[in-house]
DNA sequence: ATGAAATTCAAACATACGTTTTAAACGCTT
DNA sequence: AAGCGTTTAAAACGTATGTTTGAATTTCAT
């Protein structure tokens, strides 16, 4: 097949112009021009623009959540480091759907907008969707910081979580910041690889400055 | 006087709309209605909603980028630490407008939304407004950290960045969260004394993972 | 090949938006 | 008190949005 078909068109065009403009600045006449598709079939498609947010979010995060809870059967049965966390998150991540980085720094923006400009439909639908794996996941990280209060923990992995939102959001832009500041080439692998070791280093210090 | 004027009224209201929904999902209506004002109040006093967003900001930022810059001159003919350039961030915020945490929250929530819907314009207003006292900043980190390459310090400056406007742009929706999670009663406050040691552990990571 | 189901299409609908207009009300100097 | 610039008010304008409609077209098993 040349192109897909309507549906999986209307997704790719919808999934590029939310994570360029957020979700109440894409019309759905933006989405079905670029997807080269009749305005009506997203209503047709879909039912509404709300279950089409939806459905961009459930076509990455339905591959991953059954990945990852494969990946977590394994390490729930082993003893694991902060850091062991942090690659298993990433690997899975790309191996399902998002192992290009360009595609990697999309659903990033997406679930940094999922936060930024949730109205409350999609809060609901991916926590009763996929919150039970990833309380899976927070039970682990619980087990490898035995020294945090669960009131650090929780805050440190907000803190985390924001770091790692907020930087892959905008990558494309800071990349481009990057070399013109600094006159280094970058890649997404590089941030990644720079992001870890910072996220590592804030989950596990110290605070013992009173 | 029992409550502003005009205009000090759209600016209070559009702030508290901006900062709950975002810029494009509230319309002048709902600042108006908010504010107790006639709808075209906002087009006569601030020229367009482009205009009323870049007042929003400079309400905070002003104040803030002209006590900021005063304590520059201070701590740019001194050493100091991470910690201490971390502390002088929060302390200056604390000082121009934003003592109660509330409102605090609130500024922070626009810092996200300036960087997640910044269509232009915005970015535009604040790198040319604010952008000089900013880059002088950005001289005293790198005085505070010499063993990092100036990769490592761009991506982790914007890791913190990311770290600090995230957690704080939900600081609301997390505390309610860990207060359900944890049972454990919460403040801005205590949320920002656990985020500095975060990002300086973060910050000065020696990454020798290779 | 045929007929029923699924899909696409152009057009219209109802609604909400930012902005503009015009007139009335207000505040203040003279 | 009069007059004038400033501010507020109600209403309408033009545009864009999400959604629905009903007919045309395609798809596909029989």
């Amino acid at each position: 097949m040349a192109q897909k078909d309507t549906a999986g068109r209307i997704l790719d065009a919808a999934e590029a112009l939310f994570s360029e403009k957020g979700f109440a600045e894409t019309s759905l006449r933006n989405i079905t021009t670029k997807a080269g598709v009749n305005l009506a079939a997203v209503n047709y498609h879909f039912g509404s623009k709300k279950s089409l947010i939806q459905a961009v979010f459930a076509r990455y995060l339905t591959p991953f959540s059954e990945q990852f809870s494969q990946q977590l059967n394994i390490i729930e049965q082993r003893e694991n480091t902060p850091e062991q966390l942090l690659k298993l998150l990433v690997l899975t991540l790309n191996k399902s759907g998002l192992e290009n980085p360009e595609k990697f720094g999309v659903f990033m923006r997406l679930l940094g907008l999922a936060y930024s400009q949730g109205q409350g439909h999609l809060r609901k639908f991916l926590t009763s969707e996929y919150g039970e794996v990833f309380n899976r996941y927070m039970k682990e990280v619980n087990r490898v910081t035995p020294e945090l209060t669960p009131m650090e923990r929780f805050w440190r992995i907000h803190f985390m979580l924001g770091a790692a939102v907020f930087t892959m959001s905008s990558v494309d832009s800071l990349m481009a910041m990057a070399d013109h500041d600094l006159g280094t080439q970058s890649d997404v692998k590089d941030v990644v690889s720079q992001l870890m070791p910072f996220l590592a280093s804030g989950l596990m210090a110290n605070d013992k400055n009173d």
